[in-house]
DNA sequence: ACCGTTATATGACGCTCATCAGATAAACCG
DNA sequence: CGGTTTATCTGATGAGCGTCATATAACGGT
């Protein structure tokens, strides 16, 4: 009911950035709420605007973390394999069934994809920031010179993985990210066996 | 303020559908309100249960309606190429400017991939037969035996629609949309050149 | 000519949302 | 210790939503 120290505060203020973070994924910008954030925060929904000025703000941090989280885990995949495999082996972890059926805790990229066109500036803006993350990523990764193709890739996957989530049947799920992992690592082969 | 003839209520029907049917490729099904539907087609927000029983099954009949329309186009265009290039001149308008710029009229695909987990099973259902029906076209027109490469062009060319509408980089859009282009072009002429 | 049907319109219901104003009380700082 | 700051709560505002109840009046069939 009153208040809490700095540091109480500034894990309330995390908390509700982890949260937030998380609900975007699962329920979209749209389908988050406030109340329902501060809800799961511990908190009343009045005390937000303590800690945020608005929901866009709140959502743009939310979006960057989101983003952080995501490129944490392929770093620490491509450090864990071996050279020039790097891309192959987050592109295996990537579509997979357990990252289509965890979106909370999964990419940003898909889960955002087509919602984004219809956020105010600031949004957009840490989106970009983390698809440009990414393609740098991959192209840092990238055996040979096959630079031109992070922005295809970055499509294949991310398509992949809202596609399979979209549909309604699991038979053809799972079809739609076997086949593109098949022959993503394919190509990713290729390129490898080319130097 | 009265009722219509048969022919006027079945075309106020249809107009609410297609307006209904852009409205949720251009703003998505959350951002697509019955009232402003009907305004749009020159009625009032409460004659809506006249014509259907609910949102949910405006927003079905209004997603298979896209995905039919968005079939018509590429029928037509695989029509006007030379045999076993049908699939190329498919994905080569697919992954222009304008068809990133106009949502309303283009792919349901990627525009609703995102919110489709969310939906109930009428609307799933409906997306899923027309992803299924895109996968099949895509089969029947792939050069050689290419079929397990559909899902992972499917996926790679809607993921770019979206993505290319997500970021708000002019550059980064168009070389997200470049990029992809050609690297598809590239794959599906070797297919074709293995026969 | 009539009457049941129905395509519209008006208006209301209950809900949820983002945001803000005011009060409270604990933490911080001198 | 005293005064100020501020993290939190409670509650309100106004808007928008999906849905439905009711009323109207023209249609379609008899």
């Amino acid at each position: 009911m009153a208040r809490h120290s700095r540091e109480e505060a500034a894990a309330s203020r995390d908390r509700v950035l982890r949260i937030a973070s998380r609900s975007i994924r699962a329920r979209g910008i749209g389908g988050t709420a406030i109340p329902a954030v501060m809800r799961d925060a511990g908190l009343t929904h009045g005390s937000f605007y303590a800690h945020f000025d608005s929901k866009d703000a709140l959502v743009s941090e939310a979006c960057a973390h989101a983003f952080l989280r995501s490129a944490a885990v392929q770093e620490a995949t491509a450090a864990g394999s071996r050279k020039g495999e790097a891309l192959a082996a987050i592109v295996r972890r990537y579509l997979t069934e357990a990252h289509r059926d965890e979106p909370e805790t999964g990419c940003p990229a898909p889960a955002l994809m087509t919602e984004m066109v219809r956020q105010p500036a600031a949004v957009r803006r840490a989106y970009t920031k983390g698809i440009e993350d990414l393609l740098a990523r991959f192209e840092r990764l990238s055996p040979g010179r096959a630079r031109e193709l992070s922005p295809a890739l970055l499509a294949g996957i991310s398509g992949a993985i809202a596609l399979s989530r979209a549909v309604d049947d699991p038979a053809l799920s799972a079809r739609i990210l076997r086949d593109t992992l098949a022959f993503w690592t394919r190509v990713l082969a290729r390129k490898e066996g080319k130097r």
